[in-house]
DNA sequence: CTCCCGATAT
DNA sequence: ATATCAGGAG
């Protein structure tokens, strides 16, 4: 009955059949890496990422290792992915408060995954879907951009949008959608020049007849 | 709301 | 030159 919830199901099928096989693009070998990994991922490329990481977990590998590295240091070994300083404290008091409240284990509930420092609703969010299995939206640039040229919500607060996209999927398909979304964001759905003609899912879309010839 | 910030595409 | 990239804290 609800015609956001028909649309959402029909691009959902849609880019499943474009992109078969979802997940993270980000490289990690256990749900630490892959925290440390997102959090680096704020306004930076997952390819980007994915260079510093490389290196980082070569020389940094447990928790341990982060809250006990000098600031300075870590600061030197991500600082390629922007906002480095706040980066590396983000991710130095992070690790120690897993060390303290958790015995260095990652926690897979979304209230203790924000109460770290650092860690937001979006980064708890792709942690908890790639590494648990929980199921959660993960409402970063790009879901928020095509969630609003899709019309599936008129907010611009990440939260409700999160909740919107909450209400017109089932929560078995929140993690998938979410990094659909964010593929089709790379791909098609760019923010400065989306490609509406080759778009996988532009006949369900509402957008592209709303910005004919913006000269 | 502002600040944090390097790398890349346009 | 400028907009944008898997945001979060004060």
């Amino acid at each position: 009955m609800n015609p956001l919830r028909s649309r959402a199901e029909k691009i959902f099928k849609s880019l499943r059949a474009t992109y078969p096989h979802v997940k993270t693009q980000l490289h990690f070998k256990n749900p630490f890496e892959l925290l440390v990994a997102t959090i680096l991922s704020a306004q930076c490329t997952d390819k980007q990422v994915n260079i510093v990481t490389g290196t980082l977990f070569q020389r940094l590998k447990t928790p341990k290792d982060f809250s006990q590295v000098p600031l300075d240091t870590l600061e030197a070994l991500i600082r390629p992915t922007g906002y480095f300083r706040n980066k590396a404290k983000s991710i130095k008091n992070c690790a120690t408060a897993l060390l303290e409240k958790y015995d260095g284990r990652v926690p897979d509930t979304l209230e203790e995954m924000v109460a770290l420092p650092g860690v937001g609703r979006k980064t708890a969010n792709v942690v908890l879907g790639a590494a648990f299995g929980v199921p959660g939206i993960v409402v970063d640039t790009h879901v928020a951009r095509i969630s609003q040229r899709m019309g599936f919500t008129e907010n611009k607060d990440p939260v409700k949008i999160e909740f919107d996209l909450m209400e017109i999927l089932p929560e078995s398909k929140w993690s998938d959608f979410s990094l659909l979304l964010i593929y089709l964001g790379r791909e098609f759905c760019t923010a400065r020049k989306p490609d509406c003609p080759r778009c996988p899912v532009n006949r369900h879309c509402p957008w592209p007849e709303k910005t004919p010839l913006k000269k």
